[in-house]
DNA sequence: CGAGCCAACTAGGTTAACTATGTTGGCTAA
DNA sequence: TTAGCCAACATAGTTAACCTAGTTGGCTCG
C-alpha cells in the first residue's frame, strides 16, 4: 500500500486513518482494527502503525485502551468554530479541578497512613 | 533525570524541551542539542529522544534539517498554522488523560489496600 | 591555490524484539 | 453452577540496530 513517495509510510498511514475518520468511514465511537491487522492491511510492519496511531492518539483523534483496541474519539470535527475550543478549554478547567481536588484527597490519606500501613500489595 | 512517575519518557523530554521553548530558555532559531547529546542528558536511549522530537516536530514547535540539527520554530510563525491551538488544547486533553488514569490507579490501590475505611467518597 | 574527495557529524525512517499491562473468553475444578 | 485460573490478544513503552541522506570541515592531490 505505502506509496514510494517521498512521504514516510507512517504519515501516509496516519493521513488514511485520519482521512477515514474525517470522512466518517470510521464513526466515533467505533473501534479501529488492530495493529497487526492495520500491519497487514497497509503492507507495513508494525512499529510503522504503532508509530502512525501514535500521532492521531497525540492529536486526540483516537483513545487507545489498553487491552481493549484503539477507539475513534467523539470528535470536536468542527474545524473553524472558535467556540468549540473555548468550550473545550472550559471542559479541561474542570477536569484540571476534579484533578485537583482528588489528589488533594489522596495526598491527605496518605499523610495519615503513613505511620502503619497493611502494605497489602501484591502481583 | 527520566522519572517513576508512571509519565512515559519520551513525553517527559517532550515536556520539558516544550517548557524550555516556551520559557524562552530556547529561543527561536536557536539549535536543539543534537540527539545523542539530549539521550546523554536525560539519561535515555536514542530511540525515546527520537520520539520527543518527533512530537515537537508534529505540533510545529521546532523544525529538523537533516545533517544541520533541530530548531526552535519562531513563535509567531507556530501560530499561523491554523490547527496550533487545536494542538495545543489536544495536548493539554491528553495531559488530563494522562493524569486522570494515573490518580484513578492510585485511589483504586489506596481503596484496596485500607480494605474498607470510613471517609472514601467516591466520584 | 583550488577542486574534489572523504570522514565525521547530523536528522530521519524502518524494522525487530522484548517487556509491561489490561481485557476477554474459555476451560477446569470444586 | 460458579469461582478461579489461564491462554490469547490487545495497546503501550523501550531499546537496539541498520539504513538513507544532508551538511561540514579537513585533507589530499592535481
Amino acid at each position: 500500500m505505502v506509496k514510494n513517495t517521498g512521504r514516510p509510510g507512517y504519515l501516509q498511514i496516519a493521513d488514511d486513518l485520519r482521512a477515514q475518520i474525517r470522512g466518517g468511514a470510521l464513526a466515533p465511537g467505533s473501534l479501529l482494527p488492530s495493529t497487526a491487522q492495520l500491519a497487514e492491511r497497509y503492507d507495513a510492519s508494525l512499529s510503522v502503525v504503532k508509530m502512525a496511531v501514535g500521532i492521531l492518539r497525540n492529536e486526540g483523534l483516537v483513545i487507545g485502551q489498553q487491552g481493549k483496541g484503539v477507539f475513534v474519539r467523539d470528535a470536536e470535527v468542527a474545524p473553524a468554530t472558535a467556540g468549540a475550543l473555548e468550550g473545550e478549554v472550559a471542559e479541561l478547567r474542570t477536569a484540571v479541578q476534579d484533578l485537583s481536588a482528588r489528589l488533594a484527597k489522596v495526598e491527605e490519606q496518605l499523610a495519615t497512613s503513613t505511620t502503619h500501613r497493611p502494605g497489602r500489595s501484591s502481583r
